[in-house]
DNA sequence: TGGCCAATACTG
DNA sequence: CAGTAT
DNA sequence: GCCA
């Protein structure tokens, strides 16, 4: 058994991956490096060989990769399949955006990719090898798969024939390949270009006058690789950068050199490691988000429609949409909800003012005061998110009803939303009316004003008044803050929810009540927060 | 090496 | 059940 | 990616 280790794969290609079968990628991280280290042994002793990419580019041999769990290989491995096979027929379009959408799902590099396919290696998750042995029938399956590379080596000469026919194709990967080594694509340079522009313009007002604490522009560095790493769904750095960044925000000395970072908590050698590239030169060079970040940009966009999340974007980018006008004439692609979201997105993306959220509120006090008799008196409502917390603009109105007359509030929900449905100012619901299992009801939906006015995502919310001051404070937020404040419950042994915080070992889970948002902060032993302070 | 915030409702 | 949203 |  042959198995290489470490960071710099692509300069022992030559060697490495002569007369070599598989390479095997450990999606998850389920299976732990012991156990693979079994497994590759196992593997070995039946005759294979087997070789560990470290695609982490560090220092341990982490094999880190944009996969979901559970059978979720299934279309990688028809996605190399089809990279691996389909060369002479396919388009150049398709083949070569296929592996462009394997590199990233495998995180690797092209120049990577097509060595592997040159070698006619296997990319085989270490998961599908630890089936195949256990069902004892590896060996079949394993020669499934030689079975096919000999087909592949057999018709090599047409093969290279058809590359040469598709030059044009292999043209343009070459040409990539060799921007990437200076370091991104074309359109990538333009963009950074224009930020070291600015940066360099920043630095140069810090050397005119006193410097400038780079504690924002720090931040936003941070938080360009925390949505990047989000997106590519990587759950550990998203953490860490989640963490870092919240911890930056948090620290209130100003920042002018890299020492200082030192004494920021949650950033460690790799932060720490980037922060200081930027700092000096102005660019963290993390080339793989050069690489994709222009895939990044676009998930991004999918995801901004309403409905639509991580997965759903993967498969749609999958399917070649690239923009929301490509969504719009494919809305096959899509859910009934999901079509309503694009329906509305134009509108969505666009911040409320809060003037507007004033009057949105009002309109619905008003016909829930109209629909119950002493609704002044005993209905309790007002919206909450970043309204609350006093933005000038918001991404959608959060409305939060109470009943403060001892009775039950079940009901309060559907009647409001029906007559507000009835006048024609809620549109469209965004899914069912929704209730809980501890006594609270809901509704998401869209709003207008009137007919001047833009759609809004506007939701409802009705609570017990037992539950009243978690649940405007879990939907007063910011997410961020809610994060934080749950950390400090944990560590005191509660667990807070939105509709209450129990004792953690307390096996009857017997809930606290708190009647105000204080009360829950004295609880915590933290000092209280006005919502404006609750923008972290 | 394991865990990283909680808990739930609804869709397909 | 996976995905999305709150 | 960070921390215990």
């Amino acid at each position: 058994m042959q198995i290489y280790l470490g960071g710099n794969h692509e300069l022992k290609l030559k060697q490495i991956f002569k007369g070599k079968n598989a390479i095997f990628y450990n999606p998850n991280k389920e299976i732990k490096q012991t156990e693979q280290y079994k497994l590759y042994k196992d593997f070995s002793d039946q005759g294979g060989e087997v070789i560990i990419i470290d695609t982490s580019g560090k220092k341990h041999s982490k094999i880190s990769l944009n996969v979901e769990p559970k059978k979720k290989y299934e279309s990688t491995l028809n996605k190399i399949d089809y990279v691996l096979t389909s060369q002479q027929q396919a388009d150049n379009q398709d083949q070569n955006e296929m592996r462009q959408s394997l590199c990233d799902e495998l995180n690797i590099s092209l120049q990577f990719l097509t060595k592997l396919i040159d070698q006619k290696l296997k990319i085989l998750p270490v998961e599908w090898l630890k089936a195949c042995i256990q069902a004892n029938n590896f060996i079949e399956d394993f020669q499934k798969y030689i079975h096919l590379n000999k087909i592949q080596q057999i018709s090599k000469g047409e093969e290279s024939k058809s590359q040469e026919a598709t030059k044009s194709n292999k043209k343009r990967d070459l040409k990539d390949l060799d921007k990437k080594q200076v370091k991104g694509k074309q359109g990538k340079d333009d963009q950074e270009e224009e930020k070291k522009g600015s940066n360099s313009n920043d630095k140069d007002q810090g050397g005119e006058g006193k410097q400038k604490p780079l504690n924002n522009e720090i931040a936003d560095q941070l938080d360009r690789l925390l949505k990047y790493y989000t997106t590519q769904g990587d759950r550990g750095r998203m953490f860490g950068y989640k963490r870092a960044l919240t911890s930056l925000k948090l620290f209130n000395e100003p920042i002018y050199n890299i020492d200082q970072i030192d004494k920021v908590p949650n950033i460690g050698d790799g932060i720490r490691k980037k922060i200081k590239e930027f700092i000096d030169d102005g660019i963290i060079k993390r080339f793989e988000f050069i690489d994709t970040d222009e895939k990044h940009n676009t998930l991004k966009l999918i995801e901004s429609v309403w409905g639509i999340g991580p997965k759903n974007a993967q498969k749609l980018y999958d399917k070649k949409i690239r923009t929301i006008e490509d969504l719009r004439k494919n809305q096959h692609l899509l859910t009934d909800m999901q079509k309503i979201g694009l329906k509305y997105h134009e509108d969505f993306i666009e911040k409320i003012p809060r003037k507007e959220v004033e009057q949105l509120l009002e309109r619905v006090k008003q016909t829930a005061f109209k629909i119950f008799q002493d609704g002044e008196k005993h209905l309790q409502i007002q919206a909450c998110g970043s309204f609350r917390r006093g933005r000038d603009f918001c991404g959608d109105i959060d409305v939060l009803i109470t009943r403060t007359d001892g009775k039950s509030i079940e009901g309060i929900n559907e009647k409001v939303v029906v007559q507000l449905e009835k006048e024609g100012f809620l549109k469209e619901r965004l899914g069912a009316l929704r209730k809980s299992a501890t006594g609270s009801e809901g509704y998401q939906g869209i709003c207008q004003l009137d007919k001047d006015h833009k759609f809004r995502r506007i939701d409802l919310k009705v609570y017990p008044a037992d539950q009243y001051g978690y649940a405007i404070l879990y939907f007063t937020g910011s997410g961020n803050f809610n994060v934080n404040m749950r950390t400090e419950a944990l560590k005191l042994g509660y667990s807070l929810s939105d509709h209450g915080m129990h004792k953690l070992k307390d096996s009857k889970k017997k809930n606290i009540p708190c009647l105000k948002e204080e009360d829950i902060f004295t609880l915590l032993n933290m000092p209280f927060k006005a919502p404006n302070e609750r923008d972290v």
